[in-house]
DNA sequence: GTGGTCACGTTACCGACGGTAACACCTCGC
DNA sequence: GCGAGGTGTTACCGTCGGTAACGTGACCAC
């Protein structure tokens, strides 16, 4: 048949999605397939022909990034470790990930959204709902949430993506933020350090009567 | 000189921000400015005659519908209650209003960032980041976070929003979960219920040592 | 060799978009 | 009557995502 053709064809596939990648590198999320083709050397019908349509390419380029990604984290969740050592592992990885390669990250987790018309109502870009994913199973797997567990987890596992979605996007443009600083600031949270800490003497205005951290 | 005219300007500017308001709902976020003008019975120019390009209605329309909710976000913060009920109080806010108009919701909270080319980091739209600038400063003057609470607020302010808005999300495209139920869920997690609870007795792969919730 | 096929590559185009230039009208103050 | 300044229009530009149509070379059957 034409097993040198699909060799072939991969190849060239890796080549574009390498070029692909080199021009978001540079120019962010919002490059142009005209941009991507200029820098493969070739004109924009051999993109459409290898990725369909730029949600394609941009999805190809997604999975190959977000698999490794996907994996470290996949990793760190099934860590032996003590529950706060694994939660600071899985943040630092992937602060980790995001700072090494920032305009990669972007595109991962910040889209074009004009490529993806098709989930009308997704706010987290496909890379960071497979992590949210990952995490409710996790979730659900490792701890006991009573009954409705499985709603808890799921929810939990969309909230503390967007958590670290939010708060990695702020740190990446802090400067002398150290990451790992940053990992200790994001798990004092989903520790309940906010809700235990003590009133601010200064406060005027508030009532205060903090719960304990919960029955 | 134009005191009529002034009064004219703000009338039809309310009333073409009313007029693209009814697109966005109907259309959502990545409505054209055709469109737009189609339904304000007009053409395009006069739209950028207005607003100046497309970036400038949707401030327009992002302040006018981001101020009440701004508005209402602001008081819950400086509402007497204990921590735990104003937390509950601010969150319940955000869903309430999401809740009631998902469609311009989505405008305020996923513009299309082909408008927004300027900021080139901006994961939180506009109205997201005035929010997580408002918990921050409710964070850094109520609560005693130590020496370095002015950036331990700031990220929190940042992570907590992408957690709201994430879960936000999330549970828009629930069934039957009612609006109090996330509340809990969402204040639960701040409240370290996620690094409390108890092991999973089935759970496996992990040796625990769950800490405190911090010291 | 000749003809057919098939993938690779091109140029040239389409429709939609954001944005703008140029022009027409209408209504004032004088 | 007549200019000024507002409102509105049509018609256009450049760019984008995407596609149709065409050319070219390798390979294979005969």
């Amino acid at each position: 048949m034409s097993s040198p053709d699909r060799a072939d064809r991969a190849d060239r596939r890796e080549e574009l999605l390498d070029a692909a990648d080199r021009v978001i590198r540079r120019e962010g999320p919002r490059a142009s397939m005209n941009a991507i083709a200029a820098e493969a050397g070739i004109t924009k019908p051999i993109l459409y022909r290898h990725f369909g349509d730029k949600n394609g390419l941009y999805r190809a380029l997604a999975e190959r990034h977000s698999s490794t990604l996907l994996t470290r984290i996949h990793e760190a969740l099934e860590a032996p470790l003590g529950r706060r050592e694994l939660v600071e592992n899985v943040i630092d990885t992937y602060l980790a990930s995001i700072e090494s390669a920032p305009q990669v990250y972007r595109f991962l987790a910040h889209p074009d959204p004009a490529s993806e018309g098709l989930s009308p109502a997704g706010p987290l870009a496909p890379t960071l709902q497979a992590i949210a994913t990952e995490l409710s199973a996790a979730i659900a797997g490792q701890i006991d949430l009573g009954p409705d567990r499985a709603l808890l987890a799921e929810a939990w596992g969309q909230a503390i993506t967007g958590m670290v979605l939010a708060g990695g996007d702020w740190w990446l443009e802090q400067r002398d933020y150290p990451r790992e600083r940053m990992v200790q600031t994001l798990a004092d949270l989903l520790w309940g350090r906010l809700a235990a800490a003590a009133d601010n003497p200064a406060a005027t205005n508030n009532h205060n009567g903090t719960h304990a951290t919960d029955g």
